[in-house]
RNA sequence: GCCCUGGUAGUAUAGUCCGGUCUAGUAUAGGCGGCUGUCGCCCGCCCGACCCGGGUUCAAAUCCCGGCCAGGGCGCCA
């Protein structure tokens, strides 16, 4: 088929602006054809742009005749242009409607579409991801993505304004020594090297040069996780701050939430009755809890756990049903953190490390960290891992490392609680797990 | 890596337990036709599917075995 090009046509209005009051008015709009309603002798149009929906009603005897021969080639999903009069009308969605006098095709879609691109007919999800461009199409889609980039921009201003300053740190590293969790091994011109798992070991050297430091952006992580809420690859947004203590960025990271809960309450009023959430803005501090407080609570339930061994995903599902909020979990046995958090000075068994839980999802982990190169050697021995590899990072400790903290915050996570999503990979546009890598 | 569940038109499902009634039902999308106020428009007609391989049986969408794929869960996740 046959398109047609944009030539001297601009939008002068989004689907939004078009209401009852620009009755009249002349304007251009261009969007996708999302749903044809064809009743013989008038033909309704819904036309979707990132904004909304608009009518476009064309009447078989009153319409020119060129549109009218447009308006029959039309199917779902073709983009297009119409220039026409706004007309007031009780009748149409939103209270007006657009009566075309020119109608422009940019692109046509091939049909049958692979999924109902307005959701009235749910696909699976693996299908969805198939096909996630008109996947996305879906207003619900949309608003998720909405809902992400004011939380974005909240949490930038917030810390900003704290006097946090936002950098950037290698993805590519040289080994896989910071422990733990898997590594994706990259071929780097005649070298292996790795993708970052995370900006750990360079944050921390960089406090000592800017002292309040944040990132945001994507690490990788080589687990065979199969869950609602791993990814290969996700966002976590960092922070960390010299001369300070856990308590000190954990009341940074709740004031962090609490701002970005209030700013997506108020700035995303329709992507979240499109979502049908609510967002309880959360009062701070928020409520603490020790591991210690937290197994006994496991223990009433008739959960076990021993001393010093990490929490089970079924024994944090019940604590999400006993703590249907944002809490904190604190004083972890040492031995169940990384290597750099650092062990209390008055019972070096438990650690200034902290998590922070919506419900039973961990979304970010953090603590005071060790300062002491002696200590931090002393730790990265005890792990079974080796000094010399972490050469680098130690030299920053022989150059006044001050006391510091920090933590990390897995972004879809953030996103899932901001929108009651239950799947991660509905939260990321092109999600990445151990199965998949398209598209 | 382990465990559970599933795989039927473009999409979503019924049928599977208890083999024959299935020429595989329904909705939606798509095609054709009709309809001047729809907003999940409506009405009529049409197109379109049993994941792959093997086995059992007179007979397999249905039972068994293997494979592949998917979903969920667990472990793991500094």
């Amino acid at each position: 088929m046959k398109t047609d090009k944009m030539g001297e046509w601009r939008r002068t209005h989004y689907s939004s602006d078009v209401g009852p009051e620009l009755d009249g008015k002349e304007v251009t709009v261009f969007g996708w054809v999302q749903e044809i309603r064809d009743l013989g002798g008038i033909r309704f149009l819904i036309l979707q742009d990132k904004n909304g929906k608009v009518q476009i009603t064309i009447h078989r005897d009153k319409a020119d005749s060129k549109v009218l021969k447009k308006a029959e080639s039309l199917q779902r999903q073709y983009s297009i242009g119409i220039k026409g009069v706004v007309r007031k009308m009780g009748k149409a969605p939103g209270g007006a409607e657009i009566i075309p006098n020119e109608m422009r095709i940019f692109g046509v879609a091939k049909q049958p579409l692979p999924l109902d691109i307005t959701g009235r007919t749910r696909a699976d999800i693996d299908v969805r991801l198939d096909a996630r461009v008109l996947d996305l199409r879906r207003e619900e889609n949309q608003a998720i993505f909405r809902v992400q980039h004011a939380a974005l921009e909240a949490a930038r201003s917030f810390l900003s304004k704290q006097g946090f300053m936002e950098v950037f740190t290698p993805r590519i590293i040289v080994s896989a020594t910071e422990g733990g969790s898997a590594l994706f091994p990259v071929a780097y011109f005649k070298r292996e090297a790795f993708l970052a798992q995370s900006p750990q070991l360079y944050k921390e050297q960089l406090i000592l040069d800017f002292e309040k430091v944040f990132e945001i952006g994507p690490f990788f992580r080589a687990e065979e996780s199969h869950t609602r809420r791993h990814l290969s690859e996700f966002i976590s947004l960092d922070i960390e701050e010299a001369f300070a203590t856990a308590e000190d960025v954990m009341k940074v990271l709740e004031e962090l939430i609490h701002n970005v809960c209030k700013d997506v309450t108020g700035n995303c009023g329709r992507e979240l009755k499109l979502l049908k959430h609510k967002i309880e803005v959360p009062k701070t501090p928020f409520k603490r809890f020790t591991y210690d407080e937290v197994l006994e609570e496991l223990e009433e339930e008739k959960i076990h756990i021993p001393w010093g061994e990490d929490i089970p995903t079924p024994a944090f599902r019940l604590l999400g049903k006993l703590h249907p909020y944002y809490y904190f979990l604190t004083d972890w046995p040492t031995k169940a953190k990384a290597f750099y958090i650092k062990p209390r000075d008055d019972n070096p068994e438990i650690s200034e490390g902290f998590d922070l839980m919506w419900r039973w999802v961990e979304l970010s982990s953090g603590g005071t960290r060790i300062h002491s190169k002696d200590l931090l050697v002393k730790r990265l021995s005890e792990q079974g891992l080796s000094p010399e590899s972490f050469k680098h990072h130690l030299q920053a400790f022989d150059y006044g490392m001050p006391p510091h903290a920090g933590w990390g915050l897995g972004l879809a996570r953030l996103v899932m609680a901001l929108t009651g999503i239950r799947n991660i990979r509905d939260v990321v546009l092109f999600p990445r797990d151990r199965f998949r890598l398209t598209p």
